[in-house]
Parts: structure tokens; C-alpha cells; sequence
DNA sequence: TTGTACGCGTTATCAT
DNA sequence: ATGATAACGCGTACAA
């Protein structure tokens, strides 16, 4: 492995200073032509490699951005670092990812680590710290699909999705609705989704359940809490039209899967709506109603969002913006 | 947003030279307990946060290691990269993370500027660049599951993966055996599932087809495919027991999707075993038989070869590491 | 248009 | 046990 080439090293061979280097690549219309080949020449020659963490550390500028998700099991969560990642080719922002497993510890090792590395902003989807705790790091921060009291954000517009899927429920005449979610405060985003369920539901005098509660946080426990939940509905609303709303598309395809398995189809009582728009969806056997997730969208608004914060330091008043959802209707809506 | 505190700052505040600040965090004990106890106070009480960039100039370790995946819509690599992440715990490296999308243009530029930022090795999943090319950089790489004839590397065990699914079948007593899998190179790892399900056939005389073909980009483009595929093999093999070897777990549930929408069941003339364990074939409807990839276990032999290359720097010869798979039965096979 | 000199925040070497 | 000084590789006043 060669020493390493540095300005020096092709200011010494070109009869150059350090600094004519340095503007060849900073600032090149300040060089005659006849140089700026002489240089590139030499660049060539000598196989030049840029050392940004020098050029970090006099200008400081890094060019990195923090990421932290909660995991990448969920595809929603990768998908949407994927759509981050992909703004590099418009930012240039190099990305630094950790997963905090909901683990608040961890999470703030991981922030520290990132801030002793100059990232000039970071991205938050994991929900494991409050928005006001991190307010107080001296970054940019954005947040994706989270609470976010204290800092800028983009979500969906939950309580949007939650209308039409609701309402698609309504007209499709059901005899009970019923929404299935954890249990949240009105500061999670995902809460609206709730809400929005509630606000049709009684400005529609619709019969309904609202079933909040913990839903496991490994598939396993997840599928065993939906099966005590599919006990209670199957007996309960026996023989009735049954919409259901559910918080996202990873739990209704487990419950798709759970009717299915014991009734060998899905039954024409049985209306599913799942939320996100994941793979998942499209990918079930029956692929499920859901409310689209604009991901696209979302992190793009996140990048800028937080551009925008890093170009302009003064810190302004906060912006939440929020994306628009759709219905998509697939097969488990009949 | 104040100042940033430097060692020269808490030299100054304890009236030490920065170069005990800086043994007070390198060589601690060759500090007094008194001293110590001082600079830790000042460090408190000034709000130091350490800058990592500064100390990879001068001692030349980033702890970095660049990551460049294929995608992450694809479960596999996103599971893999959450695995590779976890190993922060016990190496400490931090990574930089690249989706390729196949485009080798793209995948150069993301490798100079990993190299740019004096990244201390890399781990490659993506395809588009050959091991041949890759090893012609300055740094040590190590690949997960690709052609890496000229790089470190860990893979499954293929052939031997493919070797049990297709006993497996060959158990079942099927008419015929149908392995569906891209058009592979034998350099490719992937390769080795379609060597292994030829070399049972040919050994044991069972009837047989290889279907090597190019299976789309997209879930749409490979869903249309499947379709015609599936055409093909529901005529010409009618009343016949199938088993069918297909090359990855999102193929098995495309594949069983189409059969389903047909028949409204999974008919017991057909058995389908996937590849990769991956989450879908979990979740599909009907659980999906397939070959499990140990995905914990090669992410950390990658993370171990690899550290132990940066370590080590002489270039010894090759190391090709290889992973034992095993056969999940679920309920695709009867 | 080009060069000099210093700064960025650490670590390493050699003294003391 | 502690300090002075020179690296590390690049950017940027300021000068010429």
C-alpha cells in the first residue's frame, strides 16, 4: 500500500504552492488554463486521492448526515432509508446509520458518536427519545413520522388516512367497525389515526370497537395477540359485517393470515384495511386494502427540511409538514 | 449555538498542556488520580465533546467502514445490513451506508468517496463491480454472498442448501422437480443452487427442468414473468406431483400468489421450497418451505474478517468463508 | 494569477 | 508525570 498522495506531494511536482492546488479544486476559474492541465496532469500521474476528512476539519464542512431508525426489519422503515439514501445524488450528503432497537441508552451513544464525527444534521424516525430532549443538541434535526413537539417534522396526514379508510368501511355498509392500534398518546403521530377513526365513527353514530392495546414487539408475540384478538371479534360479531382498520399493513396481513387459516379464505364478512402501503401488502396472497404512505415524499421533505436548516442556522419557528395519504383498494375490502 | 471546546480550552481552564488533556483519554494511567479527578471536572464543567475527525488526521484511524448494499427494498438486505449495524456493539465501527441499484457508475463514485473519507475497509453486497476490479483498491474488503474470486468473502453454503431442498422433494415423491433461479455464472455463489439441484437429479435419475432465465428488475416486471411461467409449467406438467426449487423467498411467494389466484388453493400436486428464510416467507399466507440462510451468522464472519484484515495488514491469501444453511418445513410442501 | 503563513483539533515524539 | 513542538492534509486571509 503506497504513501498516501497529498497537495504537497503535486505542488512539489508541478513547482506549484499547496495553495494553487487547493484552488485548482475550489476554485479553478482563478487558474490559467495551461495550469489547471499542468495540475490535472499531475493528478493523474501521481493518482491523486481526495482526503475529505482534511477538508472537513479545516472548513467544517462534513457533508454527513445521522441517521437513526428504530430497526430495518420493518420494511416501511427500511424503504424509507432507502428513499434517504437515494438523496445523495441531489444533496451529496453521505449517510451514518444506527438502529436503536428502541433502546434510549444506546441511542444517545450512538447521537454522541455522530456529533464527535461533525454530521451537520441528523434524521430521526426512532421514537425512543422525547423531541425536547433532543431539541437541546446544537444540530439540525428532522423528524419522520414521530412526535415532534420541539423539532421540525414531516408525517403523513394520519388523521386523513384515517378518514377514507373509515369512511370506505362506511360505505362499503358494515355492520361494525373496528380500529386496532396500540395504545398511544395524542403526541405520536400515529395516534391521529385513531382519532380520525373516532371522529367518523361518532359523527356517523357508526357502530364501532376501538381496540387499543400493546401488539408485541416480536412477530411471534405479535401473532399471538392477534389470535386472542381474532377469538374475541369472530365470537363477538358473529354473522355481522365486520370493517377493520388496522394500524399498519404488517398487522393486517397477520390478521389475514389468522382468518385465513381458519376459515381456509377470507369471508365476504371479513373487510381489512391495513396503513402504509408496504410491500407487504401487495405481496400478501390477498393483497390488502391500505392507505398509501407517500415514503417518496416524505424523506424527500425530510432532506429538505433539514438542507434548509443547515444552510440557514438562525433557528426560525418550527415546520411540521404533512403528506397527503390515499386509498389503495385491493382485495380485502368487498 | 456556543463555541466548541477544545483541548486547548480545558488545558487552559486547568492550567495543564493539551497533550495531557489528551493522555487524560489515551493513557489515563499515567496521570495522578488527582489530576485525573481535575481534568474530568473540567471537562464536565466546559461541556466537552470530543472531535473524532481531528483525531482520525492525526492518527489516521476513522473507524469507518463503508457498507455498499444492493438495495433495501429486498428483506434479505435489509436484515443483513441490521445485523451488520448490530456488530457496533462489540467492534465499535461506524458505517457509512450506499444502496448500488446495479449501477456500477454510480457504485465507483460512491467508493471514492468512501475512500475519501479514509474509510478502514469495506463491505460489499452489491453485484455490479467485479471482485477482480474491487481488489485493485487500497483498502480490505470483504463480500457477503457474490462472486468475490479474488476478495475475502462469505457465502451460505449453496450447493449444499440446494442439496437438502431438493432431497427434500425428491422425499415427497414428485413427479417432477422444477429449479427456477436467474442465469447464473459459476462464479456467482447463487450459482451453486442450481449446481446442487442438477448434481441430485443427474445422481438419483429424477425427471427434471431447469428454468435459468432472467427473472425482472422490478416485483411487477418478475410478477408477469411468474405468470408465464406459470402457465407454462400447470400445462405441461398437469396431474403431475411438482416440486418446485425456487431461487429466493420473494420468487417462492410471487410464485405461490399465482398459483393461488388460480386455484383459490395451494393444490397438493404442488410444492414449492423457497430460499433465504427471509421474513415473507413467514408471513406469507401459507408459511412458505425454505432453506435458511443464517444471516446473523455471515454478517458477523464478514464483520470478523474484516476487522481482522484492517488489523492485520498483510495480505495473506484468500479466505472463503462459508455458512451451513438448513431446511425450514412449513406448509408449502406435502 | 500565484504564494506565504496560519488555523482546524487531535496524536506522537522527544524532552524534561 | 508533564510539556513543547511538530505532524496529519487541507482551506483561506493576506500579500505579492
Amino acid at each position: 500500500m503506497q504513501k498516501k498522495i497529498t497537495f504537497d506531494d503535486i505542488a512539489k511536482y508541478t513547482h506549484f504552492s499547496k495553495t494553487t492546488i487547493s484552488r485548482y479544486f475550489n476554485h479553478p476559474e482563478t487558474l490559467t488554463e495551461k495550469n489547471r492541465a499542468i495540475i490535472k496532469d499531475a493528478l493523474e500521474k501521481l493518482n491523486y486521492h481526495e482526503n475529505k476528512l482534511a477538508k472537513v476539519l479545516a472548513n467544517g464542512k462534513s457533508e454527513f448526515i445521522g441517521i437513526i431508525v428504530p430497526n430495518l426489519s420493518m420494511h416501511y422503515y427500511a424503504e424509507m432509508l432507502s428513499h434517504i439514501l437515494a438523496t445523495y445524488q441531489e444533496f451529496g450528503y453521505k449517510f451514518l446509520v444506527f438502529e436503536s432497537n428502541d433502546d434510549p441508552v444506546m441511542e444517545r451513544q450512538y447521537i454522541s458518536e455522530l456529533i464527535a464525527y461533525n454530521i451537520e444534521g441528523m434524521i430521526i424516525l426512532s421514537h425512543c427519545l422525547s423531541s425536547q430532549e433532543l431539541s437541546r443538541l446544537p444540530i439540525p434535526i428532522v423528524t419522520i413520522e414521530r412526535e415532534s413537539q420541539f423539532l421540525n417534522g414531516v408525517t403523513t396526514d394520519n388523521y386523513h388516512g384515517a378518514l377514507i379508510a373509515t369512511s370506505y368501511l362506511q360505505s362499503l355498509n358494515c355492520d361494525i367497525l373496528i380500529h386496532i392500534n396500540s395504545e398511544l398518546t395524542p403526541e405520536n403521530p400515529d395516534y391521529e389515526r385513531t382519532h380520525g377513526f373516532l371522529d367518523v365513527c361518532e359523527k356517523e353514530h357508526l357502530p364501532h370497537q376501538l381496540i387499543a392495546q400493546y401488539l408485541g414487539a416480536t412477530w411471534d408475540e405479535t401473532n399471538t395477540i392477534y389470535e386472542d384478538l381474532f377469538q374475541q371479534i369472530d365470537i363477538k360479531y358473529q354473522g355481522q359485517k365486520k370493517g377493520i382498520f388496522i394500524a399498519n399493513d404488517t398487522h393486517a396481513n397477520i390478521f389475514l393470515n389468522i382468518v385465513y387459516r381458519h376459515y381456509r379464505n377470507l369471508p365476504e364478512d371479513y373487510n381489512i384495511i391495513g396503513f402504509d402501503d408496504s410491500s407487504i401488502s401487495r405481496e400478501a396472497l390477498i393483497p390488502i386494502t391500505t392507505v398509501h404512505q407517500n415514503i417518496d415524499t416524505l424523506s424527500h421533505a425530510a432532506m429538505e427540511l433539514l438542507v434548509d436548516q443547515i444552510q440557514n442556522q438562525k433557528s426560525k419557528q418550527l415546520i411540521h409538514r404533512q403528506v397527503e395519504p390515499s386509498l389503495i383498494i385491493r382485495q380485502t375490502t368487498h
